[in-house]
DNA sequence: AGGATGTTGTGCTTATTTTCCCAATATGAC
DNA sequence: GTCATATTGGGAAAATAAGCACAACATCCT
């Protein structure tokens, strides 16, 4: 189903890419070599020409990469050569600072609708929205064609929003939730979990204080 | 510098270990073998039985894990069997959103101060604070001895504040900001990019639409 | 025109990570 | 007590990922 021909931590790479060329265009810069970029990421020249030679040869030996055709090939690589919809689950402090979050527009992802289950939430506004009752969720991902959700309901209720989510068509989700999510193979989730970062640094900190 | 007995992708597991041992502990669950523990996390089971003997002999032949057992294990690994005070620079949308989220206190990460440089916030109340100036921030670090930070700035913005968390003595930093940061060796960092999730899904989205 | 320098794409090597597999041990049924 | 079943820990193998090194090509300087 997905294109084992590129590993996915290969496809993980390439937004950090992306984030990074739209940096240095905005700065001006119109050409980059892999060992500038690698530099900037913390990453080794090599892995960088490796992961973009796996989808064509865009660098010009002797010269590197220029940059505005590099952002479009990243673009239509990861299919972000356009504008995705997407709905936002809860409507709690969380999916309030999602909706309001400029990045999202910036980089071609487009919030249309907010619910959420409870009544003293729904039809309240934040920022440009209503928030809507969750139970027409399926129908409107339905009628509009939806393809992406953020899930940013608290842990006990996200598996059952994300199957309500996947059955109305939704087929990538980005998990708030503290919760693995057990879900069809063809749909793609993302994790976010704070606490999960801060445990990690944690291991590297001395036990002091 | 870092335990590189240990690999990171490992220590990066042990807090999913974790927040699964205590979603089950509070359903009442006492033992788990790794072939459960796998099923929930869509692991296999050999690597988590890998993982977890890097640090000891925690589980039972024919038997399995002790849930309580297990998660005290991994905190003490982890560092997190304490309470670690953090602070957050940049009192945004998202900073407010952090300040409110009560996932923190219950696994054992205290905010003690949240900071911004715009006068329009700067004395403002947010949740139980009130925003700081950041000019105080290298000095309350000192002071307190804080080793964690959130950095919930605009981009423009991060790599400076981060350096100033980090002469302060800041050690690990929770980066929001879309970027890269260059610091020390001996500082933990981790980044949180919701844009870098979406397009990572995206690559694998058919262009139907 | 030619040499010095810079850079890509990639074959091959090395390193890391995951998975397989099984001896050892535990539990429960009869 | 013995057998059937369940499960761990870890050595070994397999799979995956990262990095080196170089031929090929580009640019610039003199």
């Amino acid at each position: 189903m997905t294109d084992k021909q590129v590993p996915d931590v290969v496809v993980g790479r390439l937004p950090l890419y992306l984030r990074t060329l739209k940096q240095l265009q905005t700065e001006g810069r119109r050409v980059i070599s892999s060992a500038q970029l690698a530099k900037l990421l913390h990453l080794n020249p090599a892995q960088i020409r490796k992961d973009l030679s796996m989808f064509g040869e865009f660098g010009r030996q002797g010269v590197g990469y220029t940059i505005p055709d590099l952002i479009a090939q990243l673009e239509r690589i990861l299919h972000v050569d356009r504008t995705w919809e997407m709905i936002v689950v809860g409507a709690g402090a969380l999916g309030q600072a999602l909706v309001n979050y400029p990045g999202f527009e910036i980089n071609g992802f487009r919030i249309a609708a907010i619910y959420d289950n409870d009544p003293a939430k729904i039809g309240k506004p934040i920022g440009r929205f209503i928030v809507r009752d969750v139970q027409y969720m399926p129908e409107d991902v339905r009628s509009h064609g939806w393809r992406i959700g953020i899930l940013a309901v608290p842990e006990a209720a996200a598996q059952a929003v994300a199957e309500q989510m996947v059955s109305a068509g939704i087929r990538a989700i980005l998990c708030y939730a503290p919760t693995v999510l057990t879900l069809p193979g063809n749909v793609q989730v993302q994790y976010i979990d704070p606490i999960v970062h801060l445990q990690h640094m944690a291991f590297y900190l001395e036990e002091t204080d």
